[in-house]
DNA sequence: CGTGTTTGACCCGCGC
DNA sequence: GCGCGGGTCAAACACG
């Protein structure tokens, strides 16, 4: 069980894989909305997704958010460390962009993650932060962004994939993106 | 001491 | 060409 990585295997392979993603997503803007317990974690998420019904108890420290999620590519993120590839493809790497209604930004997903960077951004009394997997030889980014307009609202941006297992045990960050899979199989 | 955060500088693409 | 906005680097710092 070590199929991570089979997760996001829907990457830009193709110069019209990723089309079929963004089409779909981007246009009709998948939107999906559930209550989560836990702020560190999908897990409730999760839960909620599969069985609306569950156990949507927990005591958390009373911060209860609803979660939603929408998944959309987006091209043209060449950088300027593109060793490989002479600029054949524009389509780089798929981003999933999680929203997430939340008032911690920090969100555990089992993965652990480096800090690298904090921007303004404009539009967006917010800062955006940037985040990289720690994994030797993981290349996964990740952005949070918090909207100015509605301070509850997170938006998280994960961009590549991981190829090696979760190193926490909390395992449900999994399960989520198993479902997006279902999404940009589209 | 190792690991992660902070923070300003730098880099690069793009529009004017 | 220049300025702007977004993304990254890296040195210094904080914390266990």
């Amino acid at each position: 069980m070590d199929n991570y990585s089979s997760i996001f295997s829907c990457s830009s392979s193709s110069t019209s894989s990723a089309s079929h993603l963004s089409l779909n997503m981007v246009n009709s803007q998948a939107y999906l909305e559930f209550q989560g317990d836990k702020a560190n974690g999908f897990l409730g998420l999760m839960t909620n997704m599969g069985a609306p019904n569950s156990e949507a108890n927990n005591n958390n420290g009373g911060v209860s958010q609803s979660k939603s999620f929408v998944v959309g590519t987006e091209i043209n993120d060449e950088m300027k460390s593109s060793e490989k590839k002479k600029g054949e493809k524009k389509i780089r790497k798929p981003r999933f962009a999680f929203q997430t209604r939340s008032h911690v930004d920090i969100l555990d997903d089992g993965y652990r993650w480096r800090k690298y960077g904090q921007k303004a951004v404009k539009n967006n009394k917010f800062p955006r932060s940037y985040y990289r997997c720690t994994h030797q030889g993981c290349n996964v980014k990740k952005q949070v962004q918090r909207l100015s307009k509605d301070e509850g609202i997170v938006v998280t941006t994960y961009e590549g994939m991981h190829s090696h297992p979760i190193e926490k045990s909390t395992d449900n960050f999994e399960h989520i993106l198993n479902q997006m899979q279902i999404y940009t199989a589209f």
